[in-house]
Parts: C-alpha cells; sequence; structure tokens
DNA sequence: ATTGCAGTGAAACAGTTGTTTGGAACGTGC
DNA sequence: GCACGTTCCAAACAACTGTTTCACTGCAAT
C-alpha cells in the first residue's frame, strides 16, 4: 500500500533516502516535497507533521524489511557452523545492500539503532530482538560449557561489533583502501567469510586457555 | 593553554560537551554561549564564526588527548598478547572514560570519525592512523604466515569493531541489560578482557581450517 | 582630562525551518 | 447549473538559526 504515484506515497518514497542519509533533524520538508515533486504543504496536509511523516516512513521500511528479508534461514538440524554462517551472510548482505531503491530502508533502521530519536523505542522487541536472540542462540550451540549470560551477550556483541563496523566505520574503511580494491576485497561475501572464520575460532577457544589452545606453534602465553 | 576564566577559553570548555553530544548542526551558539555565560556576539567576536569555534575546540580535544593518552605502552620485546591485551586496555579506557570533565573529547573524536564534518580530513594521518598502525602491527605479529593486506586490514578490522560496538552501539547494550548489571558486568576492564580473549583464540586460529584447530596438529594454508 | 581600544551586550538582521492559511482547481452527485 | 468535499498550491507566519551592528564599558597611554 502507498507505493503508487499518489502524493502521499511518494512523499514516503521521497523521505525514506532523506531521512536515512541526513537524519530526522537536519532533513528538511522543503527537501522532501521538492523530491517528491509536492507542495511543500502535503507534509502537513497528509501526516499532520514531520514526525509523523518520519514514523510512517520509518514503519514502512520497518514492514518492507520483515516482508522482505524475514531472518536467515535456520534449520534446527543444521550444525551452528552452519547457522553462524548463513546469519553473517544475511547480516552482511543488509549492510552492503547494493540496491538503490531499498539502501535507505537498512539505513534508516540502522540509524535509528545508532542514535535513536525515540521512534523505534516501541518497535526494538520487534525488530531487533528476534535477530538478536538467534544471534545469542548460534553462540550459545559453539559454547559447549555453560556461559554466563553476561558472556553470551558479550560474545553476541563480538560478533555483531564486526559486522556493524562496516557500516559505521564505513568512512575510516573507505579512507584506509583504494576503490578497486575496496570493491574487490571487501564484498559482502568475503566479509562475510572473514568474520565467520574469526568468530568461530573464537567462539570454539572460548574458555579455554592460551596453553591449551592453538597447534603446534606453541607461542605460548607469558612473557 | 586557553584553558582559563577567560570568555575564550569559556567558550571552548562550554562547546566541547555540547559539541559532542549533540554533533556540529545540532548544537547552537546560543546553548554555547548561555553555558559558558557569554553572549552571543562572542563566538564571532573571538572565533569567526561557529565552524571555526568547532574546529578550534576539536583540535583542543585533540591535543589534549594525544598528550594525557599519547598510546598504549608499547614495548618492543613484549609478547604480542600483551601488547594487544595493552592496546585493547586502553581503548576500552578511552571508550568508556568516566570524567565527566573529559568525556566529551573523546565522544568528539569519535563523532567526527564516524560521521565526518570534514573538519578531520586533515587531522586523520595524526588521530586515526598511528592507532590503526600499532594494530595491525601486533595483528601481523599473531599472524604467524604471511597475511594479505587484505586480511590485516580485515583482522584489525574486527577487533577494533569488537571496541567500537560498545560506543555506536550503546542504545543497544543499555536496552538489553538492567542498571545494576550493566555496571557490574560491563565495565571497560571486562569488556577489555573478553574482547582480547575473543581476538586472541580468533588471530591464533587464523589460517588454520576448522577440522585442524583444537588438536596439535600441523599447520596448513588454504585460500 | 582626553584619546584609543579591546571587550561586552542588547538588539536587530537575514536566512532557514516547520507549519498554517485562504483560496483556486477539480471531480462528484444533485 | 450548483453545491460540496477533496486535493493542491503560493504565500504568509512564527519560531529559530548564525551573524552583525552599535553604543557602551573599563582601562591604559598620552
Amino acid at each position: 500500500m502507498s507505493d503508487g504515484d499518489d502524493v502521499r506515497g511518494r512523499l514516503i518514497q521521497a523521505a525514506g533516502p532523506i531521512f536515512a542519509e541526513k537524519g530526522f533533524a537536519q532533513a528538511t520538508v522543503r527537501d522532501i516535497c521538492a523530491a517528491a515533486g509536492a507542495n511543500v504543504a502535503s507534509v502537513n496536509y497528509y501526516f499532520g507533521d514531520k514526525e509523523k511523516l518520519y514514523f510512517e516512513t520509518f514503519s514502512h521500511a520497518h514492514r518492507c524489511r520483515v516482508r522482505q528479508t524475514p531472518l536467515p534461514p535456520f534449520e534446527p538440524d543444521q550444525a551452528p557452523e552452519e547457522k553462524l554462517r548463513g546469519f553473517l551472510r544475511s547480516m552482511l548482505q543488509r549492510l552492503f545492500e547494493p540496491d538503490e531503491r531499498t539502501r535507505w530502508e537498512h539505513e534508516l533502521l540502522l540509524r535509528e539503532l545508532v542514535q535513536p530519536t525515540g521512534i523505534m523505542e516501541p518497535l526494538f522487541e520487534e525488530f531487533f530482538r528476534p535477530m538478536f536472540t538467534l544471534l545469542t542462540g548460534i553462540v550459545r550451540e559453539f559454547v559447549g560449557q555453560e556461559p554466563s549470560e553476561a558472556d553470551v551477550h558479550r560474545l553476541s556483541y563480538s560478533v555483531l561489533g564486526q559486522c556493524l563496523f562496516y557500516r559505521v566505520g564505513e568512512h575510516i574503511v573507505r579512507k584506509m583502501h583504494d576503490q578497486p580494491e575496496l570493491s574487490r576485497e571487501f564484498t559482502s561475501e568475503r566479509v562475510a567469510e572473514h568474520i565467520f572464520e574469526f568468530s568461530r575460532s573464537a567462539l570454539q577457544g572460548y574458555g579455554k586457555p592460551a596453553s591449551m589452545r592453538a597447534g603446534p606453534t606453541g607461542r605460548e602465553a607469558d612473557a
């Protein structure tokens, strides 16, 4: 609904990328209306005020994402390795979303997660929690022994942090590499594979002291 | 210099936390002047305009940080484990900075790193690069075999991403835990120790296929 | 005492913002 | 034709922004 060429739909479609790029405060209704080819007054006519337009735009993005990318495919009998790999592939694909038309939806959701305006408060459980619960479940499968709740969270944050870095640290990454290398070496697939390898090693080594881990190189930990 | 109770110094001191909290665009010179107990005109009188005040505030923060926390202590003959631990401790201490008077300095630098206004462009090499070079050096020491440049970067991003998560994902962390647990389980020391363990396991397992890890067998390289 | 000048502050200025207004345009049902 | 409600628009509005103006202070040098 509301994707047509009616003004209301056009406003949401125009507002999405602008809110995603500049944030709520920096985006102006004049910019949005100009991009939508609509009059300045139309925002207030159709939505009441700017904040309600933001809310509608946000929940539109949320609904689209839930519908199109429900969650990483999970099979209860899969090995935890494959679950983790699937989770990371899905996550990185979202963060690296190449499709111009839908990228802003991820950006908007992520922006709200990192610097909340408060609009997501009610949707937090629905949007973020399922993804996080899935991750903690995978982590728990990896870590054989009984870890504390705080440990599971820290481990999950470690996995999640690696992923989010490529979005929040985008400017850093872009500055450290020239364009051709960036597009060659930092595709969503390669980064996902890297984070998978990194995290698998870490998770499997969890709880084992340094001297017990690692192979024959025997770089024993002491100084 | 310029920390006294002269108006110029007070303006910088007042502007720091406000810029750090709200960002350049959202912070108003009226707010800053009110906080500094100065007249609205004083910003333009002493700095020319708002942007130059931001620049002065930023480089003040930069200079203070460089002076007070030069870099994690490095000794060339230390074991890579101890270097990594030291690096992470120092990094997390900065991110968790408890001192009200200096916290904004870290926040401002980090904000500029994540969503640059462009002011840091010339200081990027001076501020970020040394820290990153130190990290890549440690990573290289861990990974025995000769890794590609891109691999070293990805590994370093994995370490860095885990740290930055506790700042950019602050709202997430805060939402997932009730207050008392948060302050007990998520101190800078505990988080640093966790990221250290996680990363050490991962780095030592780098390049070894899954089937080969955890056992005292030979080391092969793939891909 | 007078001059010169850096510092101060209340007020005004010009631009941008979200929002409101009053009426024009349009189609629909009588 | 005519009344009616919806949609649209140019203009205006009020609040807020960074910036400027200008008269005034205090004080040191003349």
